[in-house]
RNA sequence: GGCCCCAUCGUCUAGCGGCCUAGGACACCACCCUCUCAAGGUGGAGGCACGGGUUCGAACCCCGUUGGGGCUGCCA
């Protein structure tokens, strides 16, 4: 009998959604997906002091965001304190746990007191954890100190305790969950154990996403709240296929692709055990396919905020939505992040080409006379049809004929002249859109400058 | 320190005893294409940490060494 998995992700509110933490909802979604299973969604906020409430609608907004979405909860661990607590009485009850003072001296009693701690006796024995990852691991409770399952600081369970009584509660089949946390599994075992409990779920813990430095991303030392990716131009396609590929790999080799695709092929079993290192180059790259792969009504939508947004970089009564329509296409081939689009259009919309030294350094002090060059385009084409072809034959003509010149060479004064900058889409499609009074005036104000 | 986990190109991975003179992807280099930049195409450089076993045969199995990481909190 092969009843339906029941998984879990259980953030804790401290903190915003890192990239770790989405990476664990993300196989835990995949497998519930895979599995025709259920995701529960459950809130650690048994610490008082730590847990910020404001933080939980961000941290369901990122999820939402990665496309990851849940059958029940979100559960309050914080709603459930006497469910812990009954736990804990009984532990306290059956000697397994003895109350403690703030410096952990074993105290009389055996029930619960207001500012007295509550701590596991460890007995001797073992605990083998099936993790489907590793195989089976086992930790030898010699090896394990006594531990605080009830905090007297402030009257609040610990998190092994809620852990242990949670799991079962909600019948979770599979922890799917960071390896950081497979040292505190034999712990929570143990109180299921003590607790009379003969339930252990199936263990799977992914291997850790690390940093340059191979270290546990942390969110004070890394900059990885997955919150902040919108705004730098990441496509939420992007991120959630990106995230599958760090410690798994789909079978036929082909990375980027829909995520129906990935929860097709997607295999607890076939999660590597060795720790991934966050490359944010591979995920710029995976951006970039996905952008392009947007229908052009689809970037479009996309593009909205980046061009239409408060951070805009022209004065937005001077943007024109049918030639932010028309540029459209040939942007969207170019882009890697949608944040890199207000640059390959600006001055479409500004009132003067944009300012940049550099380009302009190059194109116009190189060895194309560039004084010469602009003279002639802009005779050229002040009387030119104004068409994108009609432009690039003009001025590949008039390069190669007056000057010597490839058009690859010819184009740049004139594309600094107008565009302010030496890349940029196609440039004699853009001159069309921004028209010929425009572009004869920034010509001549180049030509002024020289 | 103790316990646990891990170890294939710089990075992410394929490989699950012979198909491997180790495949793909990112990054890098060269060339092609090309109005710039991208994209795309072609090619290149680059790896099984080390030492023992087991086996007719090991990247794959076992042991050890070394290296890295995690945990060791009244955080999770």
């Amino acid at each position: 009998m092969t009843s339906s998995p029941r998984v879990r992700f259980a953030p804790a509110p401290t903190g915003y959604l890192h990239v770790g933490g989405a990476r664990s909802a993300l196989f835990n979604w995949l497998f519930a997906r895979q599995q025709g299973g259920t995701l529960v969604l459950r809130i650690e906020d048994t610490d008082q002091e730590r847990s910020r409430p404001e933080l939980i609608e961000a941290i369901l907004e990122s999820l939402s965001w990665l496309g990851i979405d849940w059958d029940e909860g979100p559960i309050f661990q914080s709603d459930r304190r006497d469910l812990y607590r009954t736990a804990c009485e009984k532990l306290l009850a059956d000697g397994g746990a003895y109350l403690i003072d703030d410096d952990k001296n074993e105290m009389p009693g055996s029930t619960l007191q207001p500012g007295l701690g509550v701590a596991v006796r460890v007995p001797e024995g073992t605990a083998a954890i099936r993790d489907l990852i590793r195989g089976e691991v086992t930790f030898d409770y010699a090896d394990i100190d006594d531990f605080v399952i009830w905090r007297g600081r402030n009257d609040t369970p610990g998190f092994l305790l809620a852990n242990a009584v949670d799991d079962p509660d909600l019948a979770i089949t599979h922890v799917v969950r960071g390896e950081d946390l497979l040292s505190s599994t034999p712990r929570v075992m143990l109180i299921r154990r003590l607790l009379g409990m003969d339930y252990d779920p199936l263990y799977a813990h992914l291997p850790l996403l690390v940093n340059e430095q191979r270290q546990k991303l942390s969110k004070r030392k890394d900059d990885v709240s997955v919150g902040d990716y919108p705004a730098k131009g990441y496509l939420p396609e992007a991120m959630a296929n990106y995230l599958a590929l760090l410690g798994w790999g789909p079978p036929d080799g082909v990375e980027v692709r829909p995520m129906v695709e990935i929860v097709e092929r997607f295999r607890l079993e076939d999660v590597v055990s060795s720790p991934a290192f966050f490359d944010l180059k591979k995920l710029e790259h995976i951006n970039g396919e996905w952008i392009r792969r947007l229908s052009t009504d689809e970037f479009l939508a996309a593009a909205e905020p980046w061009v239409t947004g408060d951070d805009v970089p022209w004065p937005a009564d001077r943007f024109d939505e049918s030639v932010w329509r028309a540029v459209a296409p040939l942007v969207q081939e170019r882009l890697k992040l949608m944040a890199d689009l207000p640059a390959q259009v600006d001055w479409l919309f500004l009132a003067e080409a944009p300012e940049d030294p550099e380009s302009w350094e190059k194109a116009m002090a190189g060895k194309v006379p560039a004084a010469d060059l602009l003279d002639a385009v802009i005779e050229a084409y002040d009387a030119a049809g104004w068409e994108a072809e009609t432009l690039k034959e003009t001025l590949r003509v008039l390069g190669e004929e007056r000057f010597g010149l490839k058009l690859g060479k010819a184009q740049a004064p004139v594309r600094v002249a107008v565009t302010g900058r030496t890349v940029g889409p196609p440039l004699f499609e853009g001159l069309v859109l921004l028209g010929r009074d425009e572009t004869l005036r920034r010509l001549r104000a180049a030509r002024a400058r020289l």
